[in-house]
DNA sequence: TCCCTTACTACGTCCCGCGTAGCATCGCAG
DNA sequence: CTGCGATGCTACGCGGGACGTAGTAAGGGA
């Protein structure tokens, strides 16, 4: 398995950090920015930085070197693993939900 | 705002009940089955019950006169929008993010 | 020197997810 | 008519992620 899920059973701030980061690496404060603007809401550090500690716990992000007091992180090969089949299931079920309402 | 977010922060149990019940009422076990189907993962009688208990609170979905020792419930006119528009949040947030990933 | 911005750490509460157990009803086989 | 599996729901408790608030610290501009 190791998907996404297996952060825990809520992982929709992980998700959106594994998106913020797809552009490229960024540290923590860059993604709060990024966040806000991809979802409208900018996460509090509380779960930002929690959230990140369990990705890099998982091997989805790593650690770049420190620099300028900024800790910018990257994907690993297995994160983008994971966001790519997330993000296929999320399309995917989102099709499905709006077929079935067009229907209904 | 009055979106899928205000069920809690954690709605992914609630938006697999709303894309079930897209398709016509269904009672607690049917929605078991179809999700179930839908994601392959079929949520115990806990998560199903207390999601939907939330739901109808939020007037998302309403309970249908009882038949046979069956609850069935079908979704509000409320409900069919914040679906709609969750599923579109959705959809496009897919699509940014796998744009991302093919660019890097 | 003051203060705003950037950047992160620490901490505590809330409540959702999820499993387990329990209970009742129905249909069917023996 | 009796045991038994499937159906359908309620009750309950634990674990842990989400999120806000506060605190720390460095840098830059007025």
């Amino acid at each position: 398995m190791a998907g996404l899920a297996d952060l825990g059973r809520f992982s929709e701030p992980a998700l959106h950090i594994l998106i913020s980061l797809a552009s490229g690496p960024r540290h923590g404060y860059a993604m709060q920015d990024d966040i806000g603007e991809l979802t409208g809401a900018r996460p509090g550090p509380g779960t930002l930085y929690g959230a990140i500690r369990r990705l890099e716990e998982h091997a989805y992000i790593e650690a770049l070197p420190e620099q300028d007091r900024r800790k910018p992180y990257r994907l690993t090969d297995t994160g983008r693993a994971a966001l790519g089949a997330e993000l296929q299931r999320m399309r995917s079920l989102a099709a499905t939900g709006l077929r079935r309402l067009a229907v209904a």
